[in-house]
DNA sequence: ATTAGCACTCTCATGTTGAGAGTGCTAACT
DNA sequence: AGTTAGCACTCTCAACATGAGAGTGCTAAT
C-alpha cells in the first residue's frame, strides 16, 4: 500500500480524534470548518475517499460522515498519536491519592482501578500481582476444630493464602504449632519445588503438612491469575455504543464469567510495555467489539500482575495509554517497597 | 379497608403469579381461559376493578391488562403465597455442589452467590460473615523490610486480616517473633476492648503492637460490612424492565458504589428471618425501583453476614424467599463447622 | 490539483392509519 | 344480588408515508 501523504495523515488524525470525543461520524464540512484546514470540503471528501480505499475509515451509510475502522485506530495509535505522557499535574494528584491510603495491597489495587476507570472513563481491570514462582515466607497452623485446622501462608511480597486442612486424628494447638515451628525454618524462602524435594526427609504429620504446602504453592503459581477485578462499568454503559442493552449484557457477561479475561491476562504478562488491542485484532471472539489497553506491572523476577482498561473501540487511546503506563510504573514502584 | 373475598384473593394470586412469569399485563380473558375460573371475563373485570380500587393492581393504560402494584406484591407475599420450602431435589443438588468445593470461606461465598443468582435469575448479594465482637485467635508479625512488617491476624471463625506496620527503628524477624510469642498467649480469644484494657500493663514495642492490634479489631467490628459481593448482573439485564440502558445503569451504579448497599445490610443483620423489601417500601431512594429478598446468616453470638437477591419488583418471590432461606440455613451450618 | 455546484441517497423525526387488545358500562339474565 | 353478553370506547403498536436535513460522489470549471 502507498504511504499516506502528510495531509492524509493530518486528516485521519482529525477524524479519529474527533470521533473519539464526539462519537459522531465526522463530515467533510465539519473538518474544514472546525479544524481550519486550508482546503475546501470537496478536497477533504476526495482525501476521505482515499483513506476509505485504504481501509482506514468507513461510513455507516451513504450520507454519513466517516468513522475510523479498527485499522484506522491502529494507524492512529502507531504513528499519529504524540508520545503519551500523563501531565505532571495529574501524575502528582494520583500519587497524592496513594499517599492517603494505607500500606495495603488490596487498597492499592482498588485505588488503581478507580483511578484508571475515572481517568479513561471506561472499565478498569486489574489482577493482583502473583509470582511465577512464589516463595514461602512463613506459615501457621491454627486449630479450628478437633481434627480441622486453618493453614495460613504468607508469601514473599506479602500475599496471603488460607486453606482449611483436615487430619485423620484430633490435634491440639500445641502440636500444630510444634509442626509449624519445625517446618518454618526448613522452608525459609522455599519454592513449591524445593518443598516438594524435601518431602522425603520428613515423616508422619510433618510430611503430610508439607505436602499440602507444596500443593497450595503449586496451585498459586499455576492459576494465580484467575482473579480479575474490575470497576467502572457504569462508565462504559454511558457510552452511546452501549445504548442497546444486549451490547451491555455482552460486556457484563465477559466480566462476570472470568474465563475470557483470565485467558488474556497471561499473554499480557509475557509482554513488555503497554499492549493495545483494538477490536477485531482480538483473538477472542467475544472481545471483538471492544478495545483493551493493558500493561504488566510488578517487580522483576518476583511478582507481576496486569492492569488496564476495557472499552468500546472508540476508546480515548491517548489517555488510556498514558494512564495505564503511568499506573503500571507507579504500582511497580509501590510493589517494590513490599519486596524491599 | 374491607377484607378481600376468597375469589378476589384467588384472582390476585393469578395476576401476580402470571405477571411474574410473563412480564405482560394480565387480561381478564386470559385469566378466564388459562386458569379456568368458573366465571366470565366480565366478572373478572369487575373484580379487577375492585382490586384496583384497593390499590393492589393498576393498569398502565386504558386497554391494558392488570399489573400488580408494590402493595399487591406485598399482599401476595404476606398471605397468598404458600409456605416457601425449596424442593428436596434442589436442596440436595445445592448441598452436593458445596461438597465438591474446598473448605474455604471465600469459595463458599462465591458458590452461594452463584446458586442464588442462578436459581432466582436475578442479581445475588452476599457480605462475608463478621463478628459483632471479633476475638483474636492468633497473630503473626512478618518482617518485610528493615522497619516494615506485615501483621497477620487470624480471628475466631477463620477470618484473616492483614495490615502493614511500620516501626521507628529496624527490627529483625527474631525480635518480631518474640513480640508475637509473648503477646499471643496474653490475648488468647481477646476482643478489641480486652486488648485495649491490657495496654497499660505493657511497655515499649509490645504496647505499640498491641495498640495496633486493638485498632484493627475495632475497625473490623465497626465497618465489617462495607464489603458486598455481587453476581448475576447479566440475569437482570435480560429482564424486560431493563431494556432501557439507563435503568440498567442505575442498578450498576448501586452495586459499584457500595454506599447504598452497605447502608442496607446492617438493618438486615438486626432482623430475624427472611426480609422482603418491595419497591417503594425501600427507604433508599435509589432502590425504589427494585425489590430485595435478604436474610441474615451466621452463628449465633459469633459471626453473621447477609445474603440475598436483588431484582425488579417483578421478582419471583416464591423462589427468591425459599432459596434465600435455604441458603442462609446452609451457610449458617457450614459456618458453624468453622466455629466448632 | 482544487473546488463550486448539484443531484443523489440515506437517515431520522413526524404524522397517519388501521388492526388488535382490553377495558368499562349498560342492560339483560339467573 | 350477582353474573354475563354485548358493544362502544380508548389506547397501543406496527406499518407506511412524507419531507427536511445531512453528507456524499461526481462533473465540470478554475
Amino acid at each position: 500500500m502507498e504511504p499516506l501523504t502528510e495531509r492524509q495523515r493530518a486528516l485521519l488524525k482529525i477524524i479519529v480524534g474527533d470521533y473519539i470525543s464526539s462519537a459522531m461520524p465526522v463530515a467533510s464540512e465539519l473538518v474544514a470548518g472546525k479544524y481550519a484546514l486550508k482546503v475546501s470540503p470537496a478536497t477533504i471528501r476526495n482525501e476521505m475517499a482515499a483513506l476509505e480505499e485504504m481501509g482506514l475509515v468507513t461510513h455507516p451509510h451513504t450520507s454519513a460522515g466517516r468513522v475510523p475502522t479498527d485499522k484506522g485506530y491502529r494507524y492512529y495509535v502507531e504513528s499519529l498519536m504524540e508520545e503519551a505522557e500523563l501531565p505532571q499535574v495529574e501524575q502528582l494528584m494520583i500519587q497524592h491519592q496513594f499517599h492517603q491510603v494505607e500500606l495495603e495491597l488490596d487498597q492499592w489495587l482498588r485505588l488503581a482501578m478507580a483511578i484508571l476507570a475515572h481517568s479513561v472513563q471506561s472499565a478498569a481491570l486489574i489482577t493482583p500481582p502473583v509470582s511465577a514462582r512464589s516463595r514461602l515466607r512463613h506459615f501457621e497452623l491454627i486449630s479450628v476444630q478437633e481434627d480441622l485446622a486453618l493453614m495460613v501462608l504468607v508469601l514473599q511480597g506479602g500475599t496471603i493464602k488460607e486453606q482449611m486442612l483436615s487430619f485423620d486424628r484430633p490435634l491440639a494447638q500445641g502440636e500444630l504449632s510444634a509442626i509449624a515451628n519445625r517446618l518454618n525454618p526448613l522452608f525459609q524462602e522455599a519454592t513449591a519445588e524445593q518443598i516438594q524435594g524435601k518431602l522425603n526427609q520428613l515423616g508422619g504429620l510433618e510430611r503430610q503438612v508439607a505436602a499440602v504446602l507444596a500443593k497450595i504453592m503449586r496451585q498459586l503459581d499455576d492459576l494465580g491469575h484467575q482473579e480479575v477485578y474490575h470497576n467502572g462499568l457504569t462508565n462504559i454503559l454511558s457510552q452511546p455504543e452501549f445504548s442497546q442493552v444486549d451490547r451491555a449484557r455482552q460486556i457484563l457477561e465477559l466480566l462476570e464469567q472470568r474465563s475470557v479475561l483470565s485467558a488474556v491476562m497471561p499473554q499480557v504478562l509475557m509482554s513488555e510495555g503497554v499492549q493495545v488491542i483494538i477490536g477485531a485484532e482480538n483473538p477472542w471472539e467475544k472481545l471483538r467489539q471492544f478495545s483493551m489497553v493493558l500493561s504488566r506491572y510488578g517487580v522483576e523476577g518476583e511478582a507481576a500482575g496486569v492492569l488496564g482498561v476495557l472499552g468500546p473501540t472508540r476508546l480515548p487511546y491517548w489517555r488510556a495509554i498514558s494512564t495505564v503506563r503511568f499506573m503500571a510504573q507507579l504500582m511497580s514502584r509501590l510493589l517494590g517497597e513490599l519486596y524491599g
